[in-house]
RNA sequence: GGGCGAUUAGCUCAGCUGGGAGAGCGCCUCCCUUACAAGGAGGAUGUCGGCGGUUCGAGCCCGUCAUCGCCCACCA
């Protein structure tokens, strides 16, 4: 067969992928027989495109999924993408807003079936993006969170928990994308340092006299409007004697509020005394509630200042910055003003549209938390979840800690529609459908006159269950008796509570299982200089651009080798790809060597018997089985990284370098071709998980058993035979040969030019043969030396310009002495001697002893030298 | 403010339970040798962030400081 010079990953790489498709490799069923290794995928966007991200946790995925398919598991890897409320909904917003356009005057209806034209035109572009890049999930079972199947499953899931008191509806303060127009959880905000200002303002006594009273100090001060109290520390002696009076409220002086003393003040911050505005902030909240104050808003859904709950003055209708503006300039007039500071904080902007958030009061629906998250927590304490890097349990376990109920409820249309109906009075009916709710609603309220709550769910309802609602939930599937619970879950560690701690919650909650064993965090993508990547910053690298160039496998390695198991990042170099395009064309030329063979290579792959095989063939070979067995144990340990290092040096340094080297001696072509064949078959295997593309196209072109590597059995360490004599003994053969290499170019030996080298009689002429060929030399026997493999291949010398040898052996002398001074040193120092462990002392004699042995004979071959000949 | 990571050759990073500093890229020299120049052979390159401590012995353990990064947090 001809091949060309160079691999062609671009003609290769999707004919593989349609075949595999085509012929369902990926496709598993249900087998109990087997053992399952069921991974499932975190659903991508529908808006997203591949990017590095997708790289560092998606490729390690596709490594397992296929590594245990040829394992033999029961393995599957269950794709699926998320409807991503917000964000799809932003999008569609936004295209609208192009034509002029409103949400609204499209209706619900339409704007709904919007999105879903939306999502099936560019839903699947991302999943065409990941078999471009070799992924290879079980594309048959491919699940969208939109889904109906997925719906019901959602549907069950609230009916459940509100039945079981888990899901209520209340008014809460929560957080408010006055851009998204909705509410967003917690853990969809994003903290952003800004320069703001601190105002110091005075609350008087006495309306007539501003000249005393109590000093605050705030970054807010629009939403004095609403304040109900002044707080200060119950230790503050400053403050002391003002607890229980009260003061008026500038810039209005329309109402008197009363000064309480609460803990949550800090008495070092600012005037050590606060404003309470529980409508408007997190803790004013909490002291809201702890003093029963009111809790008037006066800030809108349209983020502009509302008079409803409280006078307003003349700032009603003003934007939440005009009023600020407004408000401090009239406070400035009227005295009330006593500074104002530039002051750096963090302000809670919204993930998803970057907004400042608007914290609200609001009727909201929410989970309860607490009962869910203590069996969560209690999973992980005992070891039923584990997190590889183990730290990051310590995340997840501080955070269901100190969890806080869940708000479920937005204010969109792309989602799940709340399966809550209201009578005309207010009251709800929570059923999994309309006719349900009718029904309830009908025997409860005497009325079957309903509407439907607005509100959709969050996404992270839906991703919540992901783990057994793609495999049929609620319906008891033969996918779900043998699937639930997976092995693994692989994800970004910016997702541990809004994801992994949800489904865990969830499935404990409805399976009684956690969802997976093992929770594998992996590392974020950087640039090479350690920033993040960005649109803005121009730093951006497109994985499709990369296979394009280089090849998908090229991809995958070059992200897979830069993986480290404690890492939390990857600093992203594209060389990286250069190196692993440059490895893939070598892998592919030493196939070439195997084709080219003028014996042919054997149609069935047997070794020879253990009698028959050379040195070089028992050092492969052994090296092979110890390869094989650290992929294995690599692979297990989620250690991608120095999986991918070690089949690279495995396949590059050794096979490449020194044993397809050694066929080329004569010793060896009885037995080569069976050898190399056996091992550079094994050896795809052992690829494959990382660099599939490639791995299949070499090992159909050579000896092999059936269709596809892609269901080509794992090898098995404990198969292949292991010569740990003969391995030791190569090792020595190549420190040799490296040091008389060392020699040639010293002497600046052409490579043509073959050097004499004098190899002691002790020396097995198999060794010496090889010797031969690795230093393109002419071997000549003289007599015995050394008493062992070792000494002897020490005392090979060669036939060199005297200058050359001389300088070479003073360089290795010298460096004897260095390490004979270190070593006595060290042995002379009695502290050392009598309290360093026994081997290492006895070690350290040892390794003196040689030194000095060898030192001898390098001073006799030096002395030699300078007789006259 | 709290927690966690990182700091080793010009660059990106390995260095397992403390016992003679490594790889790849880049750089220098030689070589288009019948698998491969996207290759081969050889070579140079380090106060292991600083300072203390434990130890016979520290890149590795402890303390501390510095720089960078990530996550969390209700300092208004």
């Amino acid at each position: 067969m001809d091949l060309p010079k160079q691999y062609d990953p671009q003609a290769t790489e999707p004919r593989l992928y349609e075949r595999w498709e085509r012929n369902g490799y990926f496709h598993e069923d249900p087998d109990p027989a087997r053992p399952p290794f069921i991974v499932c995928m975190p659903p991508p966007n529908v808006t997203a495109r591949a990017h590095l991200g997708h790289g560092s946790t998606y490729a390690p995925m596709d490594v397992l999924a296929r590594y245990h398919r040829m394992l033999g598991n029961n393995a599957d890897w269950l794709p699926g993408v998320d409807h991503a409320a917000i964000a799809t909904e932003a999008v569609l917003v936004r295209e609208l807003s192009k034509e002029g356009i409103q949400r609204e005057d499209l209706g619900r209806e339409a704007f709904v079936e919007r999105a879903w034209e939306w999502s099936r035109k560019f839903g699947g572009q991302i999943f065409e993006q990941f078999r471009r890049l070799g992924f290879g999930p079980d594309w048959q079972r491919a699940r969208f969170t939109m889904d109906e199947g997925l719906s019901a499953a959602v549907r069950r899931v609230f009916v459940t928990l509100y039945r079981d008191g888990l899901i209520y509806r209340g008014t809460r303060l929560i957080n408010w994308d006055p851009t998204a127009k909705t509410t967003v959880s917690d853990g969809e905000l994003e903290y952003v340092e800004r320069d703001g200002t601190l105002w110091r303002i005075r609350y008087p006594f006495d309306r007539d006299d501003p000249s005393s009273g109590i000093e605050i100090a705030t970054t807010r001060p629009e939403t004095m409007l609403a304040d109900v109290a002044i707080a200060v520390h119950p230790n503050d002696e400053r403050y002391a004697a003002f607890v229980g009076r009260s003061v008026w409220l500038p810039p209005l002086y329309d109402r008197a509020i009363p000064i309480v003393a609460d803990e949550a003040v800090d008495p070092e911050f600012g005037t050590g005394a606060v404003k309470v505005t529980p409508a408007h902030d997190p803790t004013d909240y909490e002291i809201g509630v702890r003093h029963r104050l009111e809790m008037p808003s006066v800030i809108g859904l349209d983020a502009r200042i509302t008079g409803v709950e409280a006078n307003v003055g003349p700032y009603a209708g003003l934007d939440r910055y005009e009023a600020r503006e407004r408000i401090v300039a009239d406070l400035q007039r009227c005295g009330a003003l006593l500074e104002a500071q530039p002051h750096r904080h963090s302000v809670a902007t919204s993930e998803r549209s970057g907004d400042v958030v608007e914290p609200l009061l609001s009727l909201q629906w929410f989970v309860r938390m607490g009962p869910l998250a203590k069996p969560a927590l209690d999973a992980y304490r005992d070891g039923r979840v584990r997190f590889f890097p183990e730290r990051h349990g310590r995340t997840y376990e501080r955070w269901l800690e100190n969890i806080r109920d869940w708000n479920v409820s937005r204010q969109i249309w792309w989602g799940h529609q709340l399966p809550v109906w209201y009578a005309p009075d207010g009251r709800e009916v929570v059923a999994e459908s309309e006719e349900e709710a009718r029904e309830i609603a009908l025997r409860t309220y005497g009325t079957s006159e309903l509407t439907r709550d607005p509100d959709t769910l969050d996404t992270w309802f839906s991703s919540g269950i992901w783990p057994f609602s793609i495999l049929g939930w609620p319906e008891e599937t033969p996918e779900l008796r043998c699937w639930y619970p997976s092995q693994a879950l692989l994800t970004g560690g910016e997702i541990i509570f809004l994801w992994v701690a949800r489904m865990v919650m969830l499935g404990l909650y409805f399976r009684k299982h956690v969802p997976f064993r093992d929770v594998v965090i992996t590392p974020l993508v950087f640039d090479a200089a350690g920033r993040k990547m960005s649109k803005s910053l121009g730093n951006t690298i497109d994985p499709m651009e990369l296979a394009d160039k280089y090849g998908a496998d090229a991809f995958r390695l070059s992200i897979l080798r830069q993986m480290r198991l404690e890492s939390q990042e990857i600093r992203y170099q594209e060389s990286r790809c250069e190196e692993a395009r440059n490895f893939n064309n070598k892998i592919w030329n030493a196939t070439r060597y195997l084709l080219a063979l003028p014996e042919g290579l054997p149609e069935a792959l047997t070794l020879p018997g253990a009698g028959d095989l050379t040195l070089a063939d028992k050092w492969i070979l052994t090296r092979l089985r110890e390869t094989s067995a650290r992929m294995s144990e690599l692979l297990n340990a989620y250690d991608f990284g120095s999986a991918a290092e070690t089949i690279w040096r495995f396949l590059w340094y050794e096979y490449c370098d020194w044993y397809v080297e050694a066929t080329k001696a004569p010793q060896n072509r009885p037995t080569r071709a069976a050898v190399l064949s056996f091992v550079w078959n094994n050896a795809m295997r052992l690829l494959h998980p990382i660099a599939p593309f490639i791995s299949e196209e070499i090992w159909l072109a050579l000896p092999h058993d059936g269709p596809t590597i892609v269901t080509a059995a794992w090898p098995d360490a404990l198969e292949i035979p292991a010569f740990d004599d003969a391995a030791a003994n190569f090792a020595a053969l190549s420190r040799t040969v490296e040091r008389v290499r060392n020699l040639r170019a010293e002497a600046g030996m052409h490579p043509k030019e073959r050097i004499s080298v004098a190899v002691p009689a002790t020396v097995p002429e198999e060794l010496a043969e090889l010797l031969a060929l690795f230093v393109a030399g002419t071997i000549e026997r003289c007599a015995p030396a050394g008493s062992s493999l070792d000494e002897a291949l020490a005392s090979v010398t060669v036939h060199a310009p005297q200058g050359v040898l001389e300088e070479r052996y003073h360089k290795e002398a010298a460096h004897l002495r260095s390490e004979i001074e270190r070593g006595e040193k060290k042995l002379e120092n009695e502290a050392f001697v009598t309290r360093a462990a026994p081997d290492v002392v006895a070690k350290e004699r040892e390794k003196l002893q040689g030194y000095r042995t060898e030192l001898e004979r390098v001073d006799a071959a030096l002395r030699a030298l300078k007789e006259p000949a």
